[in-house]
RNA sequence: GCUCGGUUCGUAUAACGGUUAGUACUCAAGAUUCUCAAUCUUGCAAUAGGGGUUCGAUUCCCCUACCGAGUACCA
């Protein structure tokens, strides 16, 4: 039976969703869209403890701005999908929406003797695991333990019965098999086994709250939702068993999904996975989009930072995945193409920033000059700048465009086309601005300024390098004169570019503005 | 500690038993230009260590080291 790819994205509203966690939902996207499958988000809010307000919807925001847009769990508008319809089966697709499913498939694990009832509470738990940590060991609820612990295999049945009805912190615990290998399969990793004896008895669902835990919420969802592949982070390999053996007491195994676990993601240096403090201290971000907690703290994001959604994208489904051959730029719809599991890289992959703004800068010189202006104009505005014709924007844009990396940089790459400068930088002026030098440059800025013919770089340059290399002047040096005049300046765009965008007047004035300030 | 993953230039990665171990980013040098940037060329730089298997191991197996994850009534 050949059954619809399937796939989602199951995040846990706890906060941003950190760069790591948008290359997840990137790869299940990729895999559905290669497959002409759905692409599904769930939330995953059955831990109301570290609910974070607005999470959710930073969530699926940041998803949107990169173009990783669901097929289901989302309307239109961009609102999680609270009631089931024709094109939503399968909702709610929030975890805390669905309580009332999880209570039968817990109880039934039960009764078919796959669980049991543990009531043990929190504190004396902790209590034990304190204890064992003294002695240098570990507690585990699990096959040695269980029988000295409270629970319905431990106790009287009448007895437990009692506290069923009387008390209501209990939990079901599933009941680990003893000494069985799970043999499982990882699309990326391969064959993988493991002995049930290292595993414990996990909590599936809390009478507290009635809420599952992650564990049972997951199983019962992608079942009911008819998922066919789970592709998520590494940190879930070590609980994959205890998902294979859930499968199996519910008699699923024969529509389980494949499994596929990624690597994580890196901080550039040092020990341990990206974080949030790693951005912070390097000055990258780690969040698609700024985010700012409740105590007004802000975090950056590559949005915000100036990056395009698609340099974004491109440069995340990079790290940890190749194409097998040297490209290296390629649009989503393009990774839609060629996208695979089997080339996602075993290992961790270190985040490099370099490499980051390498992809925006290419990005950047793929972009039209009209859709750069239109970015640019409000920074222009933001510097106090106005009243400045589209089609000056332009020029300066397409001779500017190779030299950026973002829009923002822009401007410290010429802010000179629009103010005139008020300072010189003083190595660069110690450097040029000497007599034997502006003598001649001042000569040449006569010459300019007597030019007749119209002001394009193409009718000025080569008549004014001609008049230069006639005296028999250095260049090299009347040039940076020159330009420490229109600039402020030894860098900086070619004389010709320059003088034919600010214009002859502003060319006057600026060379006046140096006579008086350094001759 | 235990369990499970992982380990190729500084970083991301290619090479799925046979290559002078390739590419990109970074860095350096040169070319070019009126400067800077861009561009082009060149260069620096890696198979964690030790055992096997094999005519031959980056590639397969074992051990060690190191890194990561998990070990919650969190996901």
């Amino acid at each position: 039976m050949e059954r619809k790819t399937r796939v989602r994205f199951a995040p846990s509203p706890t906060g941003p969703l950190h760069m790591g966690g948008v290359r997840t939902a990137l790869y299940n996207y990729l895999f559905a869209k290669q497959r002409g499958g759905d692409f599904i988000i769930r939330i995953e809010d059955t831990d109301s403890q570290r609910f974070v307000p607005g999470a959710e919807k930073y969530i699926i925001e940041a998803l949107n701005w990169c173009g990783i847009v669901p097929d289901e769990g989302v309307d239109a508008s961009g609102n999680v999908v609270e009631t089931a319809s024709e094109r939503h089966p399968h909702a709610p697709y929030r975890q805390s929406q669905r309580k009332p499913i999880y209570r039968q498939y817990a109880e039934q694990l039960v009764e078919n003797g796959y669980a049991y009832y543990a009531f043990d509470t929190a504190e004396e738990l902790n209590a034990k695991r304190a204890e064992m940590e003294a002695q240098g060991q570990t507690f585990i609820y699990g096959q040695t333990t269980r029988m000295g612990l409270r629970n319905s295999l431990s106790m009287p049945e009448a007895e437990w019965k009692e506290l069923l009805e009387t008390r209501n912190d209990w939990t079901v615990r599933f009941k680990m098999p003893e000494n069985r290998v799970v043999e499982m399969e990882d699309l990326i990793r391969g064959h993988v086994e493991v002995n049930t004896s290292t595993l414990d008895d996990k909590v599936l669902w809390k009478r507290a709250d009635e809420l599952p835990t992650y564990h049972l919420a997951n199983i019962v969802d992608d079942h009911l939702m008819e998922i066919t592949e789970v592709i998520r982070g590494e940190e879930w390999l070590p609980s994959l068993p205890l998902h294979y053996l859930l499968y199996e007491a519910f008699g699923w195994t024969e529509t389980q999904p494949r499994f596929a676990h990624l690597s994580l993601l890196l901080k550039p240096d040092g020990k341990g996975k990206l974080s949030k403090r790693d951005g912070d201290r390097l000055g990258f971000p780690v969040f698609p989009l700024q985010w700012v907690n409740s105590e007004g703290e802000v975090s950056r994001g590559y949005r915000e930072d100036g990056y395009f959604p698609e340099a974004f994208v491109n440069l995340l489904a990079m790290l940890g995945w190749n194409p097998g051959n040297d490209q290296e730029l390629f649009t989503l719809e393009e990774l839609v193409e060629i996208f695979s599991l089997e080339r996602v890289v075993k290992s961790g992959a270190r985040f490099n920033a370099d490499k980051a703004k390498w992809f925006n800068k290419e990005y950047l010189r793929k972009k039209s000059v009209a859709e750069l202006t239109d970015l640019y104009i409000p920074v222009l505005e933001s510097k106090g700048i106005t009243g400045i014709s589209r089609e000056y924007v332009e020029k300066v844009v397409s001779l500017i465009q190779e030299r950026a990396t973002f829009v923002a940089d822009f401007w410290d790459i010429a802010s000179y086309l629009f103010v005139a400068p008020t300072t010189f930088v003083e190595k660069d002026a110690a450097k040029f601005w000497k007599e034997e030098n502006y003598t001649l440059a001042l000569q040449a800025a006569d010459f300019i300024l007597a030019f007749e013919g119209e002001f394009t770089k193409e009718n000025l340059e080569g008549p004014l390098e001609e008049y230069i290399r006639s005296n028999e002047w250095p260049m090299g040096k009347v040039m940076n004169c020159l330009r420490l005049a229109l600039v402020g300046a030894s860098s900086g765009l070619g004389i010709a570019d320059i003088v034919t965008l600010i214009g002859k007047e502003e060319f006057a004035r600026r060379i006046e503005y140096i006579k008086a300030t350094l001759c």
